[in-house]
DNA sequence: TCAATAGTGTCTCTCAGACAATATTTC
DNA sequence: GAAATATTGTCTGAGAGACACTATTGA
């Protein structure tokens, strides 16, 4: 090492981005793949994600969405970091790093996309042993699935899996979709006027039996979280 | 591109990895500094870090754990991942990635190794402002402080920053320094017989009253989180 | 004895779970 | 009316907050 700080003086890590991008479809939690174009894992199914872009990107959040709109077309409504993984295994080209996001949409926003193109497609979580997954991206949907499950409990985040305005059956249906347990529809009642985050909308759906209020978040209103857990 | 995937092909951002690595001190949340040697920001303090030896690290934790010995000759007790930080701004050499972690030790376990060197010091996270801090570490150390808080608030956690043997009034005045607000010693009592995660040693210890059971930490059990924060 | 800290007993309050009761809808 | 779903009422239970009370130490 001649002269410090000369980034070529360093083997570095190869450094990626990828996004566990979830949704509910058909009652259950599903995530978008894309189908490898290149080596390594050709023709395996992976997340969405790849390379900082330093003269696209501002920040790694803006790689992640970058990435997820050249699949989806659109943007997720809500975006996190989840953990990076790393080590000499986990990519036959040598040691990695890659930063995951975990990211939430509705499906109909994503769906009419992706069913024109054959490299992108949602599958269901608890289906994933049925296909062969790159890298170690099936055990990082693991843990993706365990932390949205985790904010289920004390947070309002699911809502970003509904269209813009929704009942309280749907939402119940997704958060009980993602925690894989049933829920009380007045504990979730109680929550959302707690968090003062929604507003009812003049408008009511059948639903198969008595017409259901709609519901859409107020504007510019911040995620809520509360200070007890859903049991477990 | 000719080659896809060949490192060299893409502008690299610089990768490194940085701890965030607290301890209470005088009833005082302190966070470890080291003076830079070099540039950029030499001579300023900032979080003990620096870049993966892709040689001996196995992993990211590995590089962190690495550099947190050489700055204070111990491992800490307890280390996760925090968040990573990216963007142009943040480093004049260009585009970088830092992933941060936090970790937790006893203060005694490294005061006696950091008073006979004179670049790496305890400070006060609550008197940052009285120093010059090198990059955005002013303001990772905000975003690690307030996690840090957070997790008191539904475990555990802040146990490792106390010695092996302990009392009550000890992880109390731990707790408090953390989240800057007293609590109720029965709901840590409560708290501590309900996790299970401690067992009394025969021993007590005088504390200016009556004397105090001595209590430790029951040998490989993991971290317990609760369902219910302590109140704001 | 008093001051100081440790530890216990117990009441209140909040909010999740349970579930009954009522309200609307379609068929 | 019956089936289905929405909405409300209300009781129970767990656990945090508050705080009084007792216990044990040193000065």
């Amino acid at each position: 090492m001649t002269t410090p700080y000369n980034i070529n003086d360093y083997q570095n890590p190869l450094f990626t981005v990828d996004s566990v991008l979830f949704t509910i479809k058909n009652n259950a939690l599903n995530v978008l793949l894309v189908k490898r174009a290149n080596q390594p894992f050709i023709d395996h199914w992976g997340l969405p994600g790849g390379f900082v872009d330093i003269n696209k990107d501002t920040s790694t959040d803006q790689t992640a969405l970058r990435k997820l709109k050249e699949k989806t077309n659109v943007s997720p409504l809500y975006l996190e970091q989840l953990e990076s993984y790393s080590g000499h295994e986990r990519d036959p080209r040598g040691f990695s790093v890659t930063l995951v996001y975990f990211a939430l949409v509705p499906e109909q926003a994503v769906s009419t996309h992706i069913e024109t193109v054959d490299d992108v497609k949602w599958i269901e979580v608890n289906s994933l042993n049925t296909l062969s997954i790159a890298f170690d991206h099936a055990y990082i949907i693991q843990q993706a699935k365990t932390r949205l499950q985790q904010k289920a409990l004390y947070s309002m985040t699911p809502v970003y899996c509904l269209p813009p305005c929704f009942t309280i059956g749907q939402f119940k249906q997704v958060i009980e979709a993602i925690i894989e347990k049933t829920i009380q529809r007045k504990t979730l009642i109680r929550r959302i006027e707690a968090s003062d985050m929604f507003e009812t909308i003049d408008k009511k759906v059948k639903s198969g039996g008595r017409l259901a209020q709609v519901y859409k978040i107020k504007p510019g209103v911040d995620i809520v979280n509360f200070e007890r857990n859903l049991s477990i």
